[in-house]
DNA sequence: CCTACCGATCGGTAGG
DNA sequence: CCTACCGATCGGTAGG
């Protein structure tokens, strides 16, 4: 159970390098220390592992749902804060969830699209939140969601921890820069000098 | 020479849809009507495809840079909007400039990276002229710039030009998202009603 | 542009 | 977890 562990933690970081198909299971066996067909005593198949990789990406981001409490804006800023967490620890896994799931085929692919809706609907229903109480002043709610997910979605690109920007600092600016494209006004909360 | 377009359109389509290394060459000579050998006789080698493939499209997005004239508020509005055009117009190579251009190998992966660094270089330069000129309230250049690529980039997963949303409404009503994320109040320009 | 072929590598299995 | 192997497929070439 814990060798199966260290397998799909290689798989994550190789698929999310190389990507799914330019990785090959006799390189992840080697980056093992195994022979290419002892890793099918611990899976069953390439494919099975992309998914299981895919999972364990969703849990965390669907974990961040979880934790969201207070107003439409402090929830907002939860969002954010975490999914740039998720990023900043699990890179490999997030760039599996957020690229190379299309890779699976029919049967595993519809688990991997409906648990990535799931995540695109709770921030959805964050901004619908904002909206329905007159804190967001947005004309469309799926199109401000899709503005929202394009702007989170795409960090995982270019965004790494050990970079010049802490996470802290990420987090603060682009809660900034989202709730102000969301019609909130940066000094409602606990202000903040700019301009 | 015509053929060859055609090699790289349904070789631009396929590589969008189920990624480089999915896609074999005499799939590609298939969808062709030709043998897999016969490619060889117009391109070298399945690399020089993709490329050319990038250089396509990063055409098409420098072109949009090349567009813009005004005041900095004009220009990102006339940016926002090229950028959604070429995506709604060129979505295959569209998806393979922002995608599988990571699958090139060093001698060539060069050159796919300094196209995308043009063109985000040419984004920031916007921002920073909005920025001089007191238009754009932002404290860090760079990272407004990382934000609104990242906002501009991650389109291509998920419009549609057939889709539900007219060209005209999506930029419009992104340009105003990002603006305001800028610190640019929407009625400074022609008006809007919105809270 | 086709036929026929090259060596290499692929994911996965049998049997231990 | 290893050795040895399977059939299939890969990108690319020779020769016409």
């Amino acid at each position: 159970m814990e060798r199966r562990e260290q397998i799909l933690t290689v798989a994550g970081y190789l698929f999310s390098q190389r990507g799914y198909h330019a990785t090959s299971m006799r390189e992840l066996a080697k980056h093992l220390n195994l022979q290419g067909g002892s890793l099918y005593a611990h899976i069953t198949s390439k494919e099975e592992l992309l998914l299981e990789v895919v999972r364990q990406a969703a849990e965390r981001f669907l974990g961040v749902l979880e934790g969201l409490k207070g107003d439409p804006v402090s929830k907002l800023k939860s969002l954010v804060r975490g999914h740039l967490e998720v990023i900043a620890q699990e890179l490999p896994r997030a760039t599996v969830f957020f690229h190379e799931w299309k890779h699976l085929s029919p049967p595993l692919l519809e688990e991997a699209k409906a648990l990535r809706r799931r995540y695109e609907e709770g921030v959805q229903a964050v901004i619908r939140e904002g909206m329905e109480q007159g804190v967001f002043r947005v004309e469309n709610l799926r199109l401000a969601t899709l503005f929202v997910l394009s702007a989170l979605n795409w960090t995982y690109q270019w965004y790494r921890p050990e970079g010049p920007l802490t996470l802290e600092e990420l987090s603060e600016a682009y809660a900034t820069l989202i709730l102000r494209a969301l019609g909130v006004e940066a000094n409602k909360e606990k202000g903040g000098e700019n301009g």
